[in-house]
Formats: C-alpha cells, sequence, structure tokens
DNA sequence: CTGAAAGCGCTAACAT
DNA sequence: ATGTTAGCGCTTTCAG
C-alpha cells in the first residue's frame, strides 16, 4: 500500500535501537537478548507493525507468491484446480496471481510477461488451446522458474505435470460408443497440437482398431479454440454431417466442445449419442530438472514442494 | 524471479552510459537525446530487459496489483465476477491476487493482513458470512485503501459497492409463491450479520405483509455458513418442519442454500416449492470519501476508477 | 550483543 | 543531454 505505514526505522528510533537490532529481534534471532527482543516485539505488536514485504522479496528475490494461467477461471474445472492452489498456497504462505489465456497465445505471452517480471516464485499453467510457440515457456523454465503444468501440458519441457489418463479415458469412452452397437463414430476434438487432444485422439482411434472399425480421417474435426467459440462447433459438426456416410455417434473431446456441439438441423438416419468425455485422474509427477536450490519456504522445504502440493490436492475431478 | 535477471545496472555498463540514462531512455524521457533512446531501446529489446517490478514498487509504492477476497472461488457467481475483474485488470495493467475465506472470518482477517502487506493497490471483497469485526477493515479504509465490495457489502463503510437488488428481488420472489397460492411460506436465509440477508429478510417479509399474510418469526432460519454446510441447511429444513403449521413452500436465500437444502422426509400437507433467489443486478457506485489522491495509472486516471471498472463490467448474472 | 554500512533494482532530485 | 547521489524498507555482512 502507499499510504504512510510504519517502517522498521521507525520502530528503531522509538526504541533507540539500530535498525538492524529491529530487524533481527522480529526474526527472533540468536543474537539479540531475550529482553531486548521482547521490547521490540511487544511494540511492534503494539503498533501494529506488518513488515514491507515488497522490500523484502527485493532483497531476497522471492515473493512468495505463485503465478497461475488458465484459460478461464469461470469454468467449473478451472476454478476447482484454482480453488485447491489457493487452498495449499494458503497453508504455505503463499499469495496466488492469476490470469487468463482466454484460448489466446497472444494473451498469454503476455501474461507470461507480466507475472515472471512481477516476480513469482513459481508458475502453475494450463497451456492456451491455441499456444503453438513453447519458446518462452522454455526459457523460464531453462531459467529456473519452478514450473507445473495441469491438465494441458507441453511435452518437451520435462517439469511436473498434473494430467489425465487422456488416452484410455478416450479409449473407454470410443469402446462404450462400439459397444452400444455404434458404428461411424466421428471425433469433435481440441486443437490439434494440444497434448490433451492428441492423446485422445490416440484412445480414440485405437479403440476403433482394435474393434475393427475404419479409422475415417474426415471424421475427425478440430476445434482451434476448445469450443470457445460456437462457430467452430457448428462448423465441425456440419461438416461431419455433410459426409457421405454420416457419422452415427459424435465423441466430443473436452467441455466445452461438448456443451457447445449445436443440435443437428439435419435429421440423421439415427439419432445423435454425444458422449462426454470424463477422463479418470492421473498424477504423475517427476523430479525437476532444474532444482532450483536456493529456493525454500519457512519449513526450510523446496518452494516447488508447495507446488507439488498445490496441484496434488488440487480437486481434479473434471 | 529468484535467477539472475540483468538490470539497468548491466545496460549501464554495456552502453556506457549511467543507469539514470538508461532509465530514462527506456520510459522514453524527453530529458534523453533520441540517438541514445534508440542505442537503449534497441539494447533493451535485444536482450529481452524487464524491469524488475519490485523495486519499482518499493520505489514508487504501488504494486499494480489488486487483491480480490471471496468465499470460493469455484462458485460459479464468484468465478464469474472474478473472471470480470481480471479482464479489465489485465487490459489496466493490473495483476489480480485472490484469496478465499472459506466463510471464516478468521481466514478472513488472515487474507486481508497477507494482502495488504503485500502491498495491493485496491481491494475487492465479498465478505464472508461469518465476518462481524470489521473494524480492520474500516481501518484500511480510513487509511486509504481503495475498497469496492462486491455482493455482500458493510454498511458503516462508505465507499463503492456492486450489490444487487435484493429487496425487491426477495419481494418479488415471495409474492410470486404467494400468487401461486402458498400462504404458510417459509425463509431459508444467509447468515443474519450479512447485508444480504437483511434487505432480503425485508423484502420477505413486506411481500407477505402486503398481501396480508402473517408474518411468522419460527417461519426465517438462518445458516451460518450460508449452505456450506450442509447439516445447518439440513438442520434449518427440519426445524421448519417441526413447526405446528408446517410451511407449504421455502423462499431459499441463496444458491448454496438452494442446492444445499435437503429433500425433506416428512411428507407435507402440499408438495414443497423451493424457489431460487434471483436477484437483479444493480450498481450503485457512490463517490469515494477517500480519493486517495496519489494514485493513478499509467493514463493518469485514478486507481479507484480501475477498480470500478473492474466491478462495472463483471458478469453479475448470480 | 548491538550498530554502521552496504546493497537489492529502480527512480528522481540535483548537479554538471 | 547525461551523470551523481540518495533513498524506497529490509536484511546482512562486517565491526565493535
Amino acid at each position: 500500500m502507499k499510504f504512510p505505514s510504519l517502517t522498521i526505522k521507525d520502530i528503531a528510533r522509538s526504541l533507540n535501537l539500530s535498525t538492524s537490532t529491529v530487524s533481527r529481534a522480529l526474526r527472533d534471532s540468536h543474537e539479540i537478548s531475550e529482553p531486548t527482543k521482547r521490547r521490540v516485539m511487544e511494540y511492534a505488536r503494539q503498533v501494529d507493525f506488518k513488515p514491507n514485504r515488497i522490500a523484502q522479496s527485493l532483497k531476497d528475490k522471492r515473493s512468495q507468491s505463485i503465478g497461475v494461467i488458465v484459460c478461464e477461471i469461470a469454468n467449473t474445472f478451472f476454478s476447482q484446480v484454482i480453488n485447491g492452489i489457493e487452498s495449499i498456497a494458503y497453508q504455505h504462505g503463499y499469495n496466488v496471481t492469476i490470469a487468463q489465456s482466454r484460448e489466446s497465445a497472444e494473451r498469454e505471452l503476455l501474461n507470461l510477461r507480466h507475472l515472471t517480471s512481477r516476480a513469482i516464485d513459481g508458475l502453475i499453467i494450463s497451456v492456451s488451446t491455441e499456444t503453438s510457440n513453447f519458446d518462452y515457456l522454455n526459457q523460464l523454465h531453462e531459467k529456473g522458474l519452478p514450473i507445473v503444468f495441469v491438465d494441458r501440458a507441453i511435452d518437451n519441457i520435462d517439469t511436473h505435470k498434473v494430467i489425465l489418463d487422456n488416452y484410455h479415458s478416450a479409449y473407454t469412452a470410443t469402446t462404450h460408443l462400439v459397444k452400444k452397437g455404434y458404428r461411424r463414430i466421428a471425433l469433435i476434438s481440441n486443437n490439434e497440437s494440444l497434448s490433451i487432444s492428441r492423446e485422445r485422439l490416440k484412445g480414440y482411434r485405437d479403440a476403433l482398431a482394435e474393434h475393427g472399425l475404419p479409422v475415417n480421417d474426415a471424421f475427425t474435426r478440430y476445434c482451434k479454440h476448445g469450443g470457445m467459440v460456437y462457430e467452430e462447433v457448428e462448423t465441425a459438426m456440419k461438416g461431419l454431417l455433410g459426409e457421405q456416410m454420416k457419422p452415427d455417434a459424435v465423441f466430443a473431446g473436452s467441455d466445452k466442445i461438448t456443451t457447445g456441439t449445436p443440435h443437428p438441423r439435419a435429421r440423421p438416419a439415427r439419432p445423435h449419442r454425444l458422449l462426454q468425455h470424463r477422463p479418470h485422474r492421473t498424477a504423475r509427477p517427476r523430479p525437476l530438472r532444474h532444482p532450483t536450490a536456493g529456493l525454500r519456504d519457512g519449513r526450510g522445504r523446496h518452494a516447488t514442494a508447495a507446488l507439488d502440493d498445490a496441484i496434488e490436492t488440487a480437486p481434479l475431478q473434471f
């Protein structure tokens, strides 16, 4: 805050001590006598002294805050993720600063720059559907910024990732449709570049193949914005219905696509079956390649440990 | 971030200039010659220089970030509010740091202390159901921290508030039930101390009174935690059903109470009618009593203006 | 055990 | 037009 708040200097003056003594006393240093400590602590309590965290950050290059970037907060999935993150972060004295990419690679980059320049101790990110250039993230990672991916990860960056078992879930979903008797199962997927899309695609294709069904490329349609733009889902659906052999079922690759999938106007040979993708949760944390040894929290725990917790505990029920 | 990132000093050294010249050049000051400016800018771009915002904050006592405290992020209402806030904040170069009170006054206070000590330029808060002591908020307000209340406001603090027309909505809802022929309309309300509860209660009572129905105190039950705790809703409902003259309809005072209201096991004389409270939106900003004149954004706009925008544009559809 | 002084990175008043 | 210096609030050598 910018309004006059009292500082260590003020305390020092009032108590006729040096700032360093006050500083040390407040941090309960062993090199300060008990009486002095008490005097300082007591006085600090009285005047409700709060150390300026900004100054502390400048000094020891830690901000005690972690940045979170998701496509959209008002998305049940992500708001729950953020809930979990905030919860654990709070327990460890961390602040959470959030930003939305709105599925735009450009905004994501701007957010990234903004957050990192404001000094975050770690980053939790679910990349936007549009993101295809990972240079900046890679740079940050190589510079040692602890990064945790949620849901949408980047293959080439070797760091902690909390992701779903996309492959098997898609496989199971597709198999379900097959067992129900559907034969021409289409897939409306999120943007191709996303790891989750690729994995789900593979599960879908494998399921078809293993059940002796043909894998028709025309039956896979992509939505660049993951269904955020209504038209793209409509286009995908219309495209499918324009096929000579129309699909008799559609596997919608994600939430937004499901809810956005337009009701087909053209009457299909058989009513369409929309199956929402609800993968199981799997967490597979891997050791960080860059341990960033300097970063520890109050308990001496590695800073990234807090991030791990944050993610591990997030209620990823999708 | 804590890893070595280059500073103005480094640039100055490389370019054989003084740090102040570099600083001024980067901020496009008129007192720097064009050639020098270009040289500095160009070099800064090359090495991807990013000013340390922490240092800037320390200098000019502004953090360019606003704090948001809500009871819970994973609540459609609030996640949408936050969405709007982040969106506008982003446009104005502000960061958003969020914290959850989880309807606990204690956590709220801790969050408040944490956020303010980390220097936020403004606060947007929806107080917890539990909050009854507003001293700290008042203090902050009097110190000049710009505060905006969302949804749940505090009467005594005279600042911007974005609230719903609780009175009329409750009146309308109750009237609706009356017109449907219900006569013994109960109210399960959020905690009594909340302004929204009081206003809704008033609307409910007035509607009953004006339609010639008795206002029975036993027909109003409160949930301290606004329905976050399942038992409290159950208790309230059981209490109502335990009345000699059971209610024939229940007006649930908020989202969480609606969704949490247990199905009555006891068979009522007539099926219960749950009506969810969906007030219209009204924003009634009032001029700040403490203009905190020093606070301006890049465009010279008053800092609180940004906060206003943030709120004004938030999709408060409830 | 306590104090003086330097420094984190940046800005700005004050020289030149 | 550019450089010198001081200072934001805190921590931390380094000296007493």
